[in-house]
DNA sequence: CGTGAAATTGACTAAGTTCAATGGCGGTGG
DNA sequence: CCACCGCCATTGAACTTAGTCAATTTCACG
């Protein structure tokens, strides 16, 4: 994907909006690990991610990172701080290679706030993320560890046939220590069973359900 | 406040619209400590905060109330979970008497969708809840509960001359038991005292900034 | 097989909560 | 006037949760 044209966000406007929309535009593709941008960062650009896999994340003081979020295309990212005028309150990183269609905001903004279309979108995408934030609190202020184990066999325990268990803690905001404690004490109190290829069989939902709900 | 003309989500609307408006919402009044919705309730109603302090927070399984943000005339609040048309993800209860107008979202949508200012107005209130949101996100998951005082006694000073110790730090997410020893803790070093009128005397400002920031 | 990454396990540590005891302070009623 | 009550603050001790560090085992795969 290289034309705007193609960018669902802007499937919809006229010949001429898109010719002025690549004049205040960039395509710029990212190789996997490259930073899009960090947490601090002043902001004036916003990014629509057009391929790849980007990973949000905030360091804490000691140095470890914080999940938040991965974006899969497409996505708008960046643009609370464009609005806002604010700094980044998070980093970008790419996990794959990838590639992001680069928009001055100032420009956008006064060419195309106006467009309902583009309204329409922008205000999908804000709720999304909203939806995101509100599921991160939940999800790293509300559960222990040991909840947040159990939601994850019981909603994606597909992961664990396809992912490490190092990759899954990261995602999950857990030690791979304390992932591998609670997986062997859910085995031991007959929750679950793991066979050779790593799936996970349930045997009790309903307790596993309780832990998280 | 009891006309939709004054509502500044609302001033720059037609005759015609406010008419329609005032067909599909109406005001209510609250008391204190009544709540406006429950965390898990089903949405479809979008209030307009028009008066008083309205509190929003989530409960832990152990019955804690997690404090997320308290709003203030004029908020939006709820539309989360009405665009997503999903539960609310938190519970919200008047801390003062105040009022609301509540707004059926369904023909809402239908009416006024289109509608520039309005868009633009939603679009604010959203970057504003989500600038909330990261805000929370932040600082409970990345500042240690010392850092979380430091930054109250530098950045909200006052609060301790108007409220009890018992709010702060509920507001603050952390036990009155914590709030108080770091409060020794940090008198003990030198870096603030504190008067008989709970006033705060910040002596090293710096030491205390380098704890959050 | 052998090697290096991943997983497991145990001992220890850190941060904060919980629970209980104590002390202060302001208002109230006899 | 003062004894008492309730609320808040303070402090200590035990406890809980999860992270850290180190040693060991398992596993996948060339």
């Amino acid at each position: 994907m290289d034309k705007i044209r193609d960018i669902p966000l802007f499937t919809k406007l006229s010949e001429g909006s898109i010719k002025r929309l690549e004049n205040i535009s960039t395509f710029r593709r990212y190789s996997a690990d490259e930073i899009l941008f960090y947490e601090g960062d002043d902001p004036g650009t916003l990014y629509i991610l057009t391929e790849g896999v980007l990973r949000l994340f905030k360091t804490d003081p000691k140095g470890n990172e914080i999940y938040i979020h991965q974006f899969i295309p497409t996505g708008l990212v960046g643009e609370l701080a464009c609005f806002e005028n604010m700094r980044y309150p998070a980093t970008a990183r790419f996990i794959t290679r990838g590639q992001v269609l680069k928009i001055d905001f100032k420009r956008l903004e006064e060419d195309f706030f106006a467009h309902p279309d583009i309204s329409m979108e922008i205000i999908k995408s804000l709720t999304k993320k909203i939806k995101i934030l509100s599921n991160v609190i939940h999800k790293e202020m509300i559960l222990t560890s040991e909840a947040k184990v159990a939601r994850l066999i019981i909603l994606h325990g597909d992961m664990f046939e396809t992912m490490k268990n190092t990759q899954i803690a990261s995602m999950a905001n857990m030690t791979p220590e304390t992932l591998s404690r609670i997986l062997s004490k859910f085995k031991k109190l007959g929750y679950i069973t793991i066979d050779d290829n790593h799936h996970i069989d349930v045997h009790d939902e309903i307790i596993l359900r309780a832990l998280f709900e």
